[in-house]
RNA sequence: GCGAGAGUGGCGGAAUUGGCAGACGCGCUAGACUUAGGAUCUAGUACCAAUUUGGUGUGGGGGUUCGAGUCCCCCCUCUCGCACCA
């Protein structure tokens, strides 16, 4: 019976069953909490109340048919850490999350499978909500939404309405972007440096269409401006700054020798006007084919043709060498008269400034490159300090310098030419000092079916007619054939197109296009107050209570598109008044990128890292610490899992500490703060560690240093167990329910369950505790301070606090080593930084 | 090309105002737990020599300073953004 064989195998088989018994069971725990927190409705925020309140945000998801990514954990995990953390210092936080959900992908997918991009969507939001659930944030679920109901949307159109009123919604024929694989058209925020559509990575191509603009130019400077007053990365300020691209210019007419016509051109340089020795027109300047002379008119219409099979990308590449045709035509050069050739060259855009370019090849480098390609005269006009006005230019000059060869002008310094030249220019009525800016109107509409139905119909008689408010909203049809064909899929749906004119009762057409997703996303946040709101787009009332969002957590890729959006349309919803503020976000935080194997995670690199696999193995609340463990979160990084055990590994050696210390509240009541002189040597130490972690912990945690919050907060665990068996019951609660209350932001399962085990009553979540360091505890007796050398450590010393130099002087000389280095040299300096250090410099 | 950020042990990364570089974690090495260990605990772990100790070290080169990972100049590499913007 005994027979050892058996016998060994039941002793390690009941150690590990010990073992397992041991462990934390994150499975059972993690559930409790997360249907605790639920059923007594922990995060339902107070929305009437906004004494203290904090809105926090991360950018809506989109809930396309993958499930939640490690980007999406890195995302939300640790800003929810950040809410928590503020919600235990007495905050009321909101929290709200929802589903961005028209889009593309839903209907690429529905164009593949057959599922109808409602019903996949829907799916989608099911799986989601519940993985989200998951993770355990303080989401108000009272708040979510989604944005591809008729309840929501109807908003969209009536924001484009009041736009449509205030003159801001525009329709145009205008060049475009048109990816031949999603039969659409992309706004030029939305194309790839490559030339390639964002969304499907295939080469956009130019096409000409109706669409309907949003007139963000009008807000070009205050959008500017307001980025002085938000507290945002200056990186993406930056971003946004180039993208708005202000510069401040003159404008100049140029008639076009014996004839009527005259063009303008834009520049920012008019102290080189003399300089001009040609001037170049946008091959689709309107122009071109009224002055084009008859025997050039063959070879700039092939010239035509060409560019316009090249996208904007290849024409403004700069590996490709400079192409252009002269026209055969002659302008004046308004500042003496002098006649320039007029030459077309793609690398000119009828997107920018006014299509038309005064040619200084002698100071512009473009100008240089062409004008040398074409045997153009290069003519120097600014002279560059430490030169001769004889020596030939082997490349532009673009810097500042003396005007020369400029007629009156000459001689002056170009900053002041740029200022007497356009004074004489806007004296003689030839032009005058104009602001220009890269940043163009945006373009929203989309030959798409999932999205907004654009509120505009066409009549034969009345032409464009907005749909009157009180028939919003225009619905979205279910049965239509999204396959894309070109148009529309709603141009093909008769019902909806059909329709009959609001103002004259005939038959017209609906707008078969539908709005670009980055409408939705523009002003959702104003919305989670109060997400089934039926009287207007949000409850003002609510929403002027509750914005700006004082806490914004995102990818920093929105920077120029959903970021500068957003704040469009708030500012524009303050000018109608349904705002009081004047931008939407006050901070913003990007969090960084987490790559694998260095590339970004893709499904068609078969890169994608599944959360679940680790939320299954070690639980959420490891898995959201690993993530806030691996580096800065601005940062990034390249994701690997080498890591996770150690924090693992914390956990479980939190959760014994714990387990072993059950109910220890029951027993003792700490008190708030305690004499240090009155502790053993052990209490002294955990008292004080445990006092610098908290001060520590609130530092980096209000930073977002997530890593070193956990940092410190292991030291503090590291400190507590080689301590233990020396502290009393006073002490050990005291610095347990400091460490509960850091654990609990970071790993609030366990955090919840750890301050149950100590015996507290009601969840820490629901009645929130903090407590902040006692500063007295910081200060200490002594401190140990470098001695250096001629700048080497030479010894370290124990020294009291706040010591003077003498005091410190007579110490440091005691140590042998410090004697060994000044033996025989006499002092030259000393310096002497209190409680730092102290360097004696011998000679 | 322009703009922004980064470069620190075998690895991820720490380091208020310039003031003891390498916190914390992974990995590794050794030991303990009477036999097993993908468990736990303890100790060690930048590099080079040696016992104490000395020297070298934050991409490379120069500079400021008593003292530089940190500030200045030049260069190299990587990441992101922009790209003929007139």
């Amino acid at each position: 019976m005994l027979n050892p064989f058996y016998f060994n195998n039941f002793q390690i088989y009941f150690k590990i069953k010990m073992q397992e018994k041991m462990k934390y069971p994150f499975k059972e725990i993690e559930e409790k909490w997360r249907k605790y927190w639920e059923e007594k409705e922990v995060y339902k925020t107070n929305l009437t109340d906004a004494k203290n309140k904090l809105y926090t945000l991360v950018m809506f998801i989109y809930p396309s048919g993958a499930k939640l990514h490690i980007g999406h954990w890195y995302n939300y995990g640790p800003t929810d850490s950040w809410a928590r953390y503020k919600k235990l210092r007495g905050y009321n936080i909101f929290e709200p999350m929802g589903y961005d959900a028209f889009g593309l992908p839903a209907e690429n997918y529905a164009i593949k499978t057959g599922i109808h991009p409602y019903d996949s969507t829907m799916k989608n939001i099911e799986d989601i909500r519940k993985q989200l659930k998951r993770m355990g944030c303080m989401y108000d679920w009272n708040a979510e939404m989604m944005t591809c109901v008729p309840e929501y949307y109807k908003w969209n159109q009536w924001l484009f309405l009041q736009m449509y009123k205030k003159g801001l919604a525009y329709r145009k024929n205008a060049p475009v972007n048109w990816c031949p694989s999603c039969q659409t058209v992309l706004a030029n925020e939305q194309v790839q440096t490559d030339g390639t559509c964002e969304r499907c990575g295939t080469t956009v191509v130019h096409k000409h269409l109706t669409q309907w603009f949003l007139k963000i130019t009008d807000y070009a400077d205050e959008l500017l401006e307001g980025l002085d007053k938000i507290d945002w990365p200056e990186r993406t300020k930056a971003m946004q700054r180039n993208w708005i691209g202000k510069s401040v210019g003159t404008e100049i007419n140029f008639k076009v020798d014996s004839t009527d016509y005259s063009f303008t051109v834009f520049t920012t340089r008019p102290d080189t006007l003399f300089g001009v020795t040609y001037v170049v027109l946008a091959p689709e300047h309107e122009l071109v084919q009224k002055i084009t002379k008859e025997e050039q008119k063959e070879e700039v219409e092939k010239y035509i043709e060409k560019v316009r099979t090249l996208s904007e990308i290849e024409r403004t590449s700069t590996v490709k060498e400079k192409t252009g045709v002269f026209t055969g035509a002659y302008a004046v050069n308004p500042i003496n008269n002098e006649k320039v050739p007029i030459w077309i060259a793609d690398y000119v855009l009828s997107t920018y400034g006014t299509g038309a370019v005064m040619a200084v090849p002698g100071h512009d480098e473009r100008d240089f490159e062409f004008a040398k390609k074409f045997n153009l005269p290069i003519r120097k006009v600014i002279l560059q300090e430490g030169t001769a006005p004889e020596d030939e230019l082997t490349e532009a000059f673009t810097g500042k310098g003396t005007m020369i060869n400029s007629g009156k002008f000459s001689g002056l310094p170009s900053d002041e030419g740029k200022e007497k030249i356009t004074d004489f220019i806007e004296q003689k009525g030839f032009g005058g000092r104009k602001v220009n800016y890269r940043l163009r109107d945006w373009l929203i509409s989309r030959q798409r079916y999932w999205g907004t139905p654009i509120p505009i119909v066409y009549c034969d008689n009345c032409g464009e007619v907005p749909v009157p408010e009180d028939q919003l909203p225009v619905e979205l049809p279910y049965d239509v054939d999204f396959k894309p064909h070109g148009s529309s899929p709603l141009a093909r749906n008769e019902n909806f197109v059909n329709t009959t004119c609001p103002k004259c009762g005939g038959p017209a057409k609906r707008d078969a296009d539908t709005m670009d997703t980055f409408v939705d996303s523009s002003w959702y946040y104003l919305r989670y107050m109060n997400s089934r709101y039926s009287e207007g787009m949000f409850d003002a009332e609510l929403a002027n209570k509750w914005t700006p969002v004082d806490m914004y957590v995102g990818g920093a890729e929105h920077a120029t598109m959903h970021l500068l959006y957003a704040r469009f349309v708030h500012k524009f919803l303050r000018d109608i008044g349904l705002v009081n503020s004047d931008e939407p976000f006050a901070k913003l935080v990007h969090q960084g990128t987490i790559t694998n194997q260095g590339a970004k995670m893709s499904k068609s690199k078969g890169n994608v890292v599944n959360p679940d696999d680790f939320t299954e193995q070690y639980g959420s609340d490891v898995f959201r610490m690993y993530l806030m463990f691996m580096g800065p979160y601005e940062l990034g990084g390249d994701w690997s899992d080498k890591g996770i055990v150690g924090v693992d590994r914390f956990v479980q050696r939190i959760y014994s500490l714990f387990t072993n210390n059950r109910n220890l509240l029951k027993k003792v009541t700490p008190k708030e703060k305690y004499e240090i002189e009155k502790l053993n040597e052990a209490e002294k130490s955990v008292y004080r560690k445990t006092n610098a972690a908290l001060k520590k912990y609130q530092n980096e945690i209000e930073n977002f240093g997530f890593n070193t919050a956990v940092a410190a907060l292991m030291e503090l665990l590291n400190e507590i167990t080689k301590n233990l068996s020396e502290l009393s019951d006073g002490i050990k609660a005291y610095t347990l329910l400091r460490f509960n209350v850091m654990l609990a932001p970071l790993a609030p399962h366990l955090g919840e369950e750890c301050w149950q085990l100590l015996g507290n009553e009601v969840s820490l979540f629901e009645k929130p505790v903090w407590f902040d360091a006692d500063e007295s505890a910081l200060r200490v007796d002594t401190v140990t301070i470098a001695v250096q050398v001629n700048g080497k450590v030479r010894a370290s010393i124990n020294i009291p606090v706040d010591a003077g130099k003498e005091t410190v002087k007579e110490i440091a000389f005691q140590s042998k080593n410090v004697q060994k280095f000044t033996e025989g040299k006499t002092i030259v300096k000393e310096i002497f930084v209190k409680n730092r250090i102290y360097n004696v410099v011998v000679k």
